[in-house]
RNA sequence: GGUCUCGUAGUAUAGCGGUUAGUACAUCGGGUUUUCAUCCCGACAAUGCGGGUUCGACUCCCGCCGAGAUCACCA
């Protein structure tokens, strides 16, 4: 029988989940999904003073936006709960006790201020601190409410394998009688994740490479548990834009909220993310959810650090947008654009705003480029005659060239049948022939007094949604305001 | 300082003993009757350095250099 695979993501609720972080949630999943397993998620509530009220729903909502649903943890429950440390005091005293009363985990009752100073006296001699060569001579294996537990090392060479950096080995050096319980009866990250893993039956931790340097000191814990070692994945960082530091809150990069806030689709944040650090070997660059859980491999994790490029981030959002009219339609895409139109569109009714989505769908990065975008589209814009003064091509005409040009454009249009694009196309096409100008010079001047925005989209397209009357109306309020000067 | 890890264009990566070192983003140029964008075409641009091994090294070995992680009653 094929053990399963188990995998999980275990944050500590400290704030908004970090972009670079993550990854370390998707990794597992998809290992996890993939092998048809299951997906934990665990909350690593142990260190009060850092807990920060509602991190933990901030962490839930990221990770059901970006897709990930987990079998076991906060809400849904399961059968190795509960899932925050917090509530899992017992536990974690049962299995210290296991190891207090084999002689390997000791109460540590020496002054903190007495190791303060001993290890200060390292510092200033440059020598590692190690509190195993400071320990009393006479242990007390026992469990004493109010004071930490250390464990009794036994520093050796240990070598391990990890999944994406291979063989690993390191000396007794790191190697310490590293605090298993602390003072306040909560364990330590260092121990907690080892019991909960191990009562949870996870096969595969998933973590940052931080964790690297302290793996000697976990597996001498497995061993003394007789515990058997799960599979070790290490991820290298997520670097920031600059410099060559991890990826940290003040580097410009935003939270996961703060890029969905911008409008960034879930499926293009997913992609991004995953394929940062991580390749399938074929040149693809677009990944569905499916396809991620069906291609990834830790072996194709990249073992060094990768960086950050909002830049690339927007692409995969603009691949995204289209992907999803293109594949999906109209529909689907509104569905996402929910509360980033621009006010002006508040009484627009839906099927306008899908008109409107239809056409400048192709020119969006992220959805909250619509509020930018289309406002045009929902009231009158402000003529603003500089820029028809200062366009390159429409300076080339007179004012009166100007006027004429967009009364003869106007008088065309207005005898248009039936006002769709094509028809419109055909007497902006008449209107060049009539009035002798160039495209440029005339469709730069008719888009201008249309928009009186920097761009938007082909000139028939926008006629046709903003409608006969609203087009000409446009139209001849230039007019007027040219002929006035 | 100890220990550990990493090193292909600006960025993310492919290639894993013989390639014109491939792709994507970015940048620059061009095309699609206006703009912006899409789309298409093109250009620029990389194996950190030094030794080996080999007929041949980005690929294997060693040294150096550079970068990062960690050394908490934080995770």
């Amino acid at each position: 029988m094929k053990e399963e695979i188990v995998t999980r993501f275990a944050p500590s609720p400290t704030g908004y989940i970090h972009l670079g972080n993550v990854r370390s949630a998707i990794y597992p999943y998809l290992i996890a999904k993939q092998a048809g397993g299951k997906f934990i998620l665990r909350i690593e509530d142990t260190d009060q003073a850092r807990f920060v009220e509602g991190a933990t729903e901030l962490i839930e909502e990221t990770l059901s936006w970006l897709g990930m649903k987990w079998d076991e943890g906060p809400e849904v429950g399961g059968e190795h709960g509960p899932y925050f440390q917090s509530e899992r005091r017992e536990i974690y005293k049962k299995w210290a006790m296991k190891l207090i009363s084999a002689g390997r985990a000791y109460v540590d009752d020496t002054p903190e201020e007495e190791i303060q100073k001993y290890r200060e006296e390292c510092n200033a001699r440059k020598v590692p601190f190690l509190y195993r060569n400071f320990r009393p001579e006479k242990l007390k294996f026992e469990w004493v409410e109010g004071k930490p537990i250390r464990f009794l090392s036994d520093p050796k060479r240990r070598e391990w394998k990890d999944e994406v950096m291979g063989e690993l080995s390191a000396g007794p050096e790191v190697q310490d009688d590293i605090i298993l319980i602390k003072k306040d009866g909560l364990p330590t990250y260092n121990f907690a994740h080892i019991v909960d893993d191990a009562e949870m039956g996870v096969t595969h931790i998933v973590r940052g490479v931080e964790y690297l340097s302290s793996m000697p000191n976990y597996l001498a814990i497995y061993e003394a548990l007789g515990l058997p070692r799960p599979k070790f994945v290490s991820l290298p960082h997520v670097l920031a834009p600059t410099g060559n530091k991890k990826l940290s809150k003040r580097d410009g990069a935003k939270s996961v909220t703060g890029y969905r806030a911008d409008g960034i689709l879930s499926e293009a944040m997913l992609n991004y993310l995953c394929c940062l650090g991580w390749n399938d070997g074929t040149e693809q660059e677009i990944y569905t959810m499916d396809e991620l859980v069906s291609r990834f491999s830790v072996e194709k994790i990249q073992n060094s650090g990768a960086r950050f490029d909002e830049t690339k981030l927007l692409w995969y959002s603009g691949q995204w947008i289209r992907k999803i009219f293109d594949e999906r339609g109209v529909d689907a895409l509104y569905l996402r654009t929910e509360g980033f139109w621009p006010e002006e569109a508040e009484g627009a009714s839906e099927e306008y705003k899908k008109q409107v989505l239809s056409i400048i769908y192709d020119r969006l990065r992220v959805l909250g480029d619509l509020k930018t975008m289309t406002g045009y589209f929902f009231r009158d814009p402000e003529i603003k005659i500089e820029m028809i003064e200062n366009n390159k091509f429409v300076k080339k005409m007179s004012e009166l060239e100007r006027a004429l040009s967009l009364r003869k454009t106007a008088e065309i249009l207005g005898e248009i049948e039936e006002w769709n694009a094509e028809n419109i196309q055909a007497g902006l096409n008449r209107a060049l022939e009539e009035t002798g100008r160039k495209p440029a010079e005339l469709f730069s001047l008719v888009r201008i007094s249309l928009s009186f925005a920097e761009f938007s989209p082909a000139l028939n397209l926008t006629m046709e949604v903003l409608g006969r009357e609203t087009s000409l109306a446009r139209i001849r309020k230039v007019i007027t305001a040219i002929s006035n000067e």
